[in-house]
DNA sequence: GGAATAACCTGGATGC
DNA sequence: TGCATCCAGGTTATTC
């Protein structure tokens, strides 16, 4: 499932591959494909051939490459795009054979690496393409990692900075974690506090921080919510170094390939295996809708 | 306004 | 072998 680190070794993968490139031509084969969409698939491809695109921009798990930027800033709108549960972003040579699930293919041409395609490939329809204005971001910081300009989607202005951007704001964090009733792990996906966090990460970093994912939030001791925060950006970045986490064929970088950091997980998909601390049975227990992977000695309710 | 929940979707795994 | 059911989960709209 694409959460920060897979997202972002797919921003690192396309970068090189689109920035300065001009748009030859759009084919939406798939509509639901634009649910973010403001219009229809004509709209869509009309909007975006002939753009020059910029350098590939990321903040969470949303994506974005600006449209005509000129290389100081600039642009006013981007093509703005989220996986979902299960969506790919390829780099093809043009002219390749349809994808399984091919959504919508972009043909470019690029100064220094010449023809080629970019194809959204999406099993289950929950990601995304979409053309949006770009907005001033609210604290005057860049808009996300990849690029300098401030500026960034309106459809991602609501989403916070993500654990690795330096800019974010740990204070703003901390407070709500310390005024908040909920359970800990429901604000940890919350991407209006801090995103990139997905079922995945917010497992293992609570397993690497001995917290029990329904601790109420307003509990954790100061120094616990420290050891929270380290540890999430922890996994996020050793997560990244390993190209991401693959289970299946649903998450692969640009080029189709696995990554590596299921090997080194914890506790999510591992149950009933031995706990790397302790050797305690890993359980699992359903968690609004989705599913927690605890070791129950380490990760007691205080 | 904050919190909780349902819905969206497809294909692999499982059970009968 | 074939069919039915369950499960995975990010985001958003709806409800409480």
């Amino acid at each position: 499932m694409p959460e920060l680190p897979e997202v972002e070794v797919v921003r690192a993968g396309l970068a090189p591959a689109v920035t300065g490139a001009t748009v030859l031509a759009v084919a939406v084969s798939d509509e639901r494909a634009l649910t973010r969409h403001d219009g229809d698939a004509s709209d869509f491809e009309a909007r975006v051939t002939g753009r020059r695109l910029g350098a590939a921009v990321r903040r969470g798990k949303f994506l974005w490459l600006p449209l005509d930027a000129d290389g100081s800033g600039g642009a006013h709108e981007a093509v703005v795009g989220h996986l979902g549960m299960s969506g790919q972003l390829l780099l093809r040579v043009s002219g390749a054979p349809p994808e399984r699930h091919e959504r919508i293919r972009i043909d470019l041409a690029h100064p220094v690496h010449g023809e080629l395609a970019v194809v959204f490939a999406d099993q289950r329809t929950f990601g995304s393409l979409a053309v949006d204005p770009l907005v001033a971001t609210a604290d005057g910081e860049p808009g996300g990692f990849g690029a300098d300009e401030r500026v960034l989607p309106a459809q991602v202005a609501h989403i916070a900075r993500d654990a690795l951007d330096p800019a974010l704001d740990e204070a703003r964090v901390r407070a709500r974690l310390a005024a908040s009733s909920s359970a800990v792990k429901r604000l940890l996906l919350d991407q209006g506090l801090v995103s990139g966090i997905g079922n995945i990460y917010a497992d293992e970093a609570l397993w690497a921080a001995r917290i029990h994912p329904e601790t109420l939030a307003r509990s954790l001791s100061t120094r616990a919510v420290t050891r929270l925060l380290a540890e999430v950006r922890s996994v996020l970045h050793k997560a990244l170094v390993e190209g991401g986490t693959s289970f299946d064929a649903q998450y692969v970088n640009v080029n189709g390939q696995a990554g590596y950091f299921a090997h080194s997980l914890h506790a999510y998909g591992r149950e009933g295996e031995p706990c790397h601390r302790c050797g305690t049975a890993i359980t699992r227990s359903a968690f609004t809708n989705r599913s927690s992977h605890i070791c129950p000695r380490c990760q007691r309710i205080r």
